[in-house]
DNA sequence: GTCTATAGTGGGATAGAC
DNA sequence: GTCTATCCCACTATAGAC
């Protein structure tokens, strides 16, 4: 029995609001009023609303640095790794689905620390893909493409699954997994 | 020689700070300072802040829209299509780069008539788009997967295209049309 | 066509009663 | 832990002088 606090209540609800608007066209009173609540109730649960935005991206973003040291520290080859990633990067937007959103778009937003933090680690993961995408390369598992076009179609696509996964999506997980990999390192013809 | 209204520097500049912070993030003041003039003199020139959104996400729905109709009326297979269809998004995307952010984010802040009429304009768009998939995959060109799986990873990397082309990009329009075919259509191995 | 001044609204956040 | 009341500030937009 997992019990939820009025903190992460908030956080939720927040997370939804800012999904559907973005960070900056929601109020303080347009996330009480969701909770039934007025704005200054909130305060006695977290700081300030930035604060609910830091929460949201940087707990996903460790998750996602964690995931790719997981990765690293396996011993399989380069093509088993980009497959690793996409499969946990399904994994973790399924389960964080409502950070997701404030994750591409409203970190801009975050105070400078939690900013720095963020980008810090968002790049770190970009570099560390990459350099698996070069390895692949140039052990002829992938084709002698930019590295870099490579890494950002895989990366654009599955940055955006919570967006087509609420829409139409609802496949199974091991069907969207399954599928998923093989568009994305065979192509569709 | 092309002269450039005052309106169309607005609208310039305006998209420029959305695509850093989203529409709501910023103010008419910013806007204003960024042409060195105070916030009420832009409103000698455009009618409201939504404005500048509507101009902007309009005239590239509208763009979409004429190429989906001569990609249809073209008679060439569905593979075919599909490589027109990925050539003209990144024409698109070159040419209005500013504008793809608020496309992709900011459509929500529309008024409701503006926001209809480019809802309406994007759905069609996917509708035609998937309609091509699926009759690329009865025809055996493309391969048994779920079309709104390949649609969306197609759509997701393209819609998303103006955010690398900036930051690592820069490559010849034509190496990158072949390239970014060359992954979306055939995979990376 | 740009300015100053300002109206009118709504934002984040705090104080203090209950 | 929630409320009312309120502070102070920033926002969009307008009026009217120059």
């Amino acid at each position: 029995m997992k019990t939820i606090t009025r903190k992460e209540e908030i956080i939720e609800v927040a997370a939804l609001l800012f999904k559907e608007k973005g960070y900056s066209a929601v109020s303080m009173r347009d996330i009480a009023a969701k909770l039934n609540m007025k704005a200054a109730s909130l305060y006695n649960h977290i700081h300030s609303k930035e604060e609910i935005l830091a929460v949201l991206i940087l707990e996903v973003a460790e998750a996602f640095t964690q995931g790719m040291e997981t990765v690293q520290n396996s011993e399989i080859s380069s093509l088993d790794k980009v497959v690793l990633l996409i499969e946990q990067h399904i994994e973790i937007t399924l389960k964080h689905a409502r950070a997701m959103a404030a994750l591409n778009n409203d970190w801009v937003h975050l105070r400078v620390d939690n900013r720095n933090e963020f980008v810090l680690k968002r790049d770190a993961y970009e570099m560390n893909f990459r350099k698996i995408i070069q390895k692949g390369i140039s052990k002829n598992e992938f084709k002698p493409l930019h590295p870099e076009l490579i890494l950002f179609s895989i990366l654009s696509t599955l940055r955006n699954l919570h967006l087509w996964h609420e829409k139409r999506g609802k496949l199974e997980v091991n069907v969207l997994k399954k599928e998923m990999t093989a568009v994305l390192i065979n192509g569709i013809v």
